[in-house]
RNA sequence: GGCGCCGUGGCCAAGUGGUAAGGCGGCAGACUGCAAAUCUGCUACUCGUCGGUUCGAUUCCGACCGGCGCCU
């Protein structure tokens, strides 16, 4: 397989990716690559579905555990991260599989994010803290005169890009359009060979059956012992369903209603990344299988030796 | 059997004699450093049924149906 071409293998949460990719990878001597901007923090285990000692026992993983749960993470720290754990991978001859939901690492990945400029900490921090408190209606005021073509996005993203233009005189928008214009000079590193893992209208079923199969696992354990030392405010308990969770050993729900509301959350997850997939990658270079229909593994295999000629 | 209360979209729910708030859910979408995040749009030609009053009723009156409560 060409050094530029990588597999990749996505798709909605609880859809049935790894067991997909843990299989792939004893049969080709694969390493695994999480793409998956929970499962990196150390002690969410259970809630995020990550890969135990029986997978990473006989499969290597990489991108698991290597945050703490207070560290706030990124996309271009993923994808600087991948980009050694592929070589890492390559060096001891064995073929980078990349597998994960979230969809806005992959592509940093694969379409470089522009370098930011830096930005005085200080600073920073205060004028995010002091946008934070702001309705959203302000920030998006102050937005459309400071970088309009960023006006119409979220929260989050509203907050940066005031930051960037007030801190560093930049507009976002212009970097963006800028990084994009060198990409497109410059051959491009590397190339997801994609497979989509989605069995379509069961997907429900996948994910209810998973949060049961969590909860019985003792994930209110998990929630209650982590509680102990991680601030509530700690970046890693926008997992979808800690919050639940938490109330749920605090008390302030009773079981079913918190069941309901972690399937609730789940499948509007499933629901972005499902409309992400389907105007975020190349289409060009996707091979979709359904986990339940029994040619799947043809449909698999057929992609991986694809994955061989790209 | 009698009396009282209630009946609004998949669910919860506001409301008025002048032609249906909101929330949840669902659907569609945006998104280049918090992305399992953060946001945007759409989602009842219709208010249990049938009559009546009225220029006009979901809103008033009556009957009926359904639910709940109390009484005998």
């Amino acid at each position: 397989m060409a050094d530029d071409s990588i597999r990749v293998i996505c798709g909605p949460t609880a859809a049935g990716k790894s067991g997909i990719a843990l299989n792939v990878a004893m049969e080709y001597g694969a390493t695994i690559i999480s793409a998956d901007s929970r499962q990196i923090y150390r002690g969410f285990d259970i809630g995020t579905a990550k890969p135990g000692p029986s997978e990473t026992r006989v499969v290597p993983h990489r991108g698991i555990d290597v945050a703490e749960p207070t560290e706030r993470y990124s996309a271009s720290r993923w994808a600087t991260e991948a980009t050694s754990w592929i070589a890492e991978a390559n060096n001891e001859r064995r073929a980078p599989l990349i597998v994960g939901g979230t969809g806005f690492y992959i592509r940093a990945l694969f379409e470089p994010l522009f370098d930011a400029p830096p930005l005085d900490p200080a600073r920073r921090s205060s004028l995010s803290d002091w946008l934070d408190q702001q309705p959203l209606v302000m920030l998006r005021e102050w937005c459309s005169v400071l970088d309009s073509a960023k006006a119409h996005l979220g929260r989050t993203q509203l907050s940066r890009a005031i930051e960037t233009a007030l801190l560093a005189g930049r507009r976002l928008s212009d970097l963006q359009m800028e990084s994009q214009q060198n990409r497109a000079d410059s051959t491009p590193q590397l190339k997801p060979h994609y497979l989509v893992v989605d069995p379509g209208a069961k997907l429900s079923q996948h994910i209810e059956h998973r949060v049961d199969a969590m909860l019985n696992a003792g994930w209110i354990d998990e929630v209650n012992s982590l509680m102990g030392h991680v601030p509530a405010n700690a970046p890693a308990w926008k997992a979808s369903g800690y919050r639940v969770v938490r109330s749920l050993a605090e008390g302030t729900i009773d079981l079913s209603s918190a069941r309901a509301r972690i399937i609730i959350e789940t499948r509007q997850y499933a629901k972005r990344q499902r409309t992400w997939l389907r105007h975020q990658i190349d289409r060009a270079n996707v091979t979709r299988v359904d986990p339940d229909n029994p040619d799947f593994e043809a449909t698999v295999e057929r992609w991986w030796k694809e994955g061989e000629l790209a």
